[in-house]
DNA sequence: CTGAAAGCGCTAACAA
DNA sequence: TTGTTAGCGCTTTCAG
């Protein structure tokens, strides 16, 4: 009972070649009003459905799109997900996650099967992957859109505009008294650095803040680094006045750092956070932040996939703005 | 550059047939030291890799599972995703993640999306979805585990073992004088109707507790329902004294209708989740909540849909058992 | 122990 | 406007 009926079973039903019932499911050709409608109805009288695998194999192109992320269950990539999703589900892509732990080996590993597996796309954040890893899947001719901080060459790129929102932030520090700001960045090792520490010491000096370089900590993004990174600059002789992280996720770990630590935020030490997932208003203190949407990374991570899909090969690069959301924690 | 590199190829290269090829990478015929060196030698020369298209249209089955889950934004569904894509990728599986929205079109749709693509299993989280509706590909022959608190009939199954742990509850309820008690539920015309809400009814009386059915309101498994739910039983003319939610979520937004309504938690009235996802214990009270555990039955379902894949084809259950985890809401 | 060959179900030339 | 046909790259009988 399984899908046993082919091309050629409704072609027979039809009295047509199994060409012709390609040609009306496709409409790459015309075909005459009466064939189409004897074509369809042995397809719904069969309940004939087109063999996806079939297909794959004859086109070299499946309808699967990879989406390649540290870890699906940080709430920034699920949503991230989830919006992917919705805007290909429309066209008919189907979306194979995939996590790297942001592991080097795991981002190449998962761009190689992408290659393998013929498919039609590959959504990634890449944390330690090389930039010229992307040869090898560009040459396939396998769009890709890369969403990152850093700059890629000659990929499709999402990224945040958050010069502004940084700057907001810094002002917004500034202006309550906080000097002395350290920094929880992602990993030392990233490809590219950190952009976002990068994005702070660039403005700090201009603003009147100072980030000592003991004051920068660097980890993975998430809540037990950010934990970690926090007790580590809690030692530090002089003590910040404030610490900016570099996701959300780091930010909740140092809060978890301050409670066992007994301090108080935004009494003792102010706190920021990055990207302003859920969790971000529902802690407490609720935590600023700066505000990059998931959901428009995703839709525009979409968009420039759907568009390489359908020919365009000239890299594009999407700017998402971030914007400084100030909550009680600083 | 692209993966043009054949079996074919790689047999003319090491002198041998396509067929010796593919028995050497399968392991399914015995093979010849010499040859299997010289195939290997060829295939790591070539850089070949095997076509994962070809080779599920000849088997009639790909390395995909498919895992249809309400909304993978949801923390509860996107820790499930994680930990099934762990246990799966060992054995070179890939996860297909799909969001139905709870809607019973969808589910439908993505059950036969399954079947068309020959996947290699199915990990579900059904909501409306007619029972019976695993006929077609369970006749197909395609593994499918089911992860949800109603009983399904002849499919493998990942449910709560949550008795215990809703008495539990109850009886703290009981011990701190909340006698009047309201349920947020999950939607009135889900399939099998409310487990969750069935269990506190069932023990409601024997443990000195009282739901009155004008206290019972039913919704969708959101943060949204969960405040338009808590609104409506504060109209009540009886006002209840807790308040069990069919998860976290629901429980969340409760809290943000409390906070509106100026009510205290758990002064005016206690609030109990369901699932213990991250977000419980961030909030602010602390969310009392019946905990099942998202990691495991992700491990329990990959289990299970592996094992079927592997041969096994009686019904299995899996029961992940449940506890009462007391916070500062209740 | 190894090879030859027949497809899996579809698409896309090439003919008619 | 339609049909014929040659594969896409692999697995798996059936012979040797």
């Amino acid at each position: 009972m399984a899908q046993r009926v082919t091309m050629h079973d409704v072609a027979r039903a039809a009295g047509v070649s199994s060409a012709t019932v390609s040609y009306v499911l496709s409409g790459k050709r015309p075909v005459t009003d009466a064939t189409r409608r004897s074509v369809e109805g042995a397809i719904d009288r069969l309940g004939f459905s087109l063999n996806p695998v079939a297909r794959s194999l004859r086109t070299g192109r499946s309808m699967m799109v990879a989406l390649v992320v540290p870890d699906i269950a940080n709430p920034f990539y699920a949503l991230l997900a989830r919006s992917i999703q919705d805007e290909l589900r429309g066209r008919g892509y189907h979306v194979v996650v995939s996590n790297t732990g942001a592991e080097r080996g795991e981002e190449e590993a998962l761009l190689q099967e992408a290659l393998h597996q013929r498919f039609a796309g590959v959504v990634m954040t890449p944390f330690r992957l090389a930039t010229d890893a992307y040869e090898a899947i560009r040459g396939a001719g396998i769009p890709v859109v890369v969403s990152a901080d850093t700059p890629f060459c000659d990929v499709d790129l999402v990224t945040p505009d958050a010069e502004g929102a940084v700057v907001d932030a810094m002002t917004h520090l500034a202006a309550s008294g906080r000097r002395n700001v350290a920094v929880i960045a992602g990993p030392r090792d990233a490809t590219g650095g950190d952009p976002r520490l990068g994005r702070i010491t660039a403005h700090a000096a201009a603003l009147g803040l100072q980030v000592r370089p003991e004051n920068i900590v660097h980890g993975e993004h998430t809540r037990e680094a950010g934990a970690e990174g926090f007790e580590k600059l809690m030692l530090s002789a002089r003590r910040p006045e404030a610490v900016m992280c570099v996701n959300d996720m780091t930010a909740v770990g140092a809060m978890d750092a301050a409670e066992r630590l007994g301090l108080d935020i935004p009494g003792d030490i102010a706190l920021l956070g990055h990207d302003d997932i859920d969790i971000a208003a529902l802690v407490r203190p609720r935590l600023s932040t700066i505000r990059y949407p998931a959901r428009e990374v995703g839709v525009a991570a979409a968009q420039l996939l759907l568009e390489q899909i359908d020919g365009r090969t000239r890299p594009r690069t999407v700017r998402v703005v971030a914007h400084f959301v100030s909550r009680a924690s600083s």
